[in-house]
DNA sequence: GCGACAG
DNA sequence: ATCTTGTCGC
């Protein structure tokens, strides 16, 4: 898919810029919508190797409804910048803006691992990517980052909404039976409702949405593969 | 000041 | 995120 790059090749900053551009960035991002004429669903994974040197970011573009994987791309490059809580779009945003413009399919809906406004300044990964590809975008993390919950019911689709300084940032979902529930939050132009809505649609028999659970599994493939390999 | 802290 | 084998349980 074709993207604007202007920024992309130097994007490394220091923690108070990363952090007043979060501020600046925040309030653009649309928490309502219901994305239409989906065709194609993409999934993000980004990973590490080399003791964290090397970034790898996995794309798999996937047919709606048949949830069939029509294309994957998986790219690699250094990394940018140290993990610090908060502000992980900055350091992996980079390979996986690289991976997307390889990719030739274009998506209607992108679902990425991590937070989209479940985060303290609003603007997790999912939120970030969204913004700059203006499109529909779902953040589908597996652990908190901030906000607070009930308890949330043992049976698949129980869920609770997280809150966090009063206002509803996501919701905590249970997408499988005696697993630990998914934080899923509006990414950028779409409904929390929605968002939910989407996720509990690409769910088959384990705890991960399936855009994202075919990234990650071939991520997991490849890198075996590799070391096997040699 | 003391914890908490996506991937 | 990543390092790592087997093992207990639905």
């Amino acid at each position: 898919m074709s993207i604007s790059f202007k920024e992309l090749h130097d994007w490394t900053v220091d923690t108070e810029t990363a952090i007043a551009l979060q501020h600046q960035l925040a309030p653009n991002i649309i928490r309502e919508g219901e994305p239409e004429d989906i065709e194609h669903i993409a999934g993000v994974d980004i990973g590490f190797e080399d003791e964290g040197a090397t970034t790898r970011a996995v794309i798999v573009l996937m047919h709606w409804p048949s949830l069939e994987v029509v294309e994957q791309v998986i790219h690699r490059e250094a990394t940018r910048m140290a993990y610090v809580p908060g502000l992980l779009s900055f350091r992996e945003l980079p390979a996986a803006l690289n991976a997307l413009q390889r990719l030739e399919g274009t998506p209607q809906l992108v679902m990425v691992d991590g937070m989209g406004i479940a985060h303290p300044r609003r603007l997790g990964i999912a939120a970030h990517l969204g913004l700059w590809l203006e499109l529909p975008t779902i953040g589908v993390g597996k652990s908190r980052l901030c906000g607070r919950h009930e308890p949330v019911g043992e049976e698949k689709g129980a869920r609770t909404p997280l809150v966090d300084r009063g206002e509803t940032i996501g919701t905590v979902l249970r997408t499988r039976e005696r697993v630990k529930p998914l934080y899923i939050s509006t990414g950028h132009r779409i409904s929390e409702e929605s968002a939910v809505k989407w996720v509990m649609h690409c769910l088959t028999r384990y705890k991960l949405p399936e855009p994202t659970r075919q990234a990650d599994r071939l991520a997991s493939r490849r890198t075996r593969a590799l070391r096997e390999g040699r």
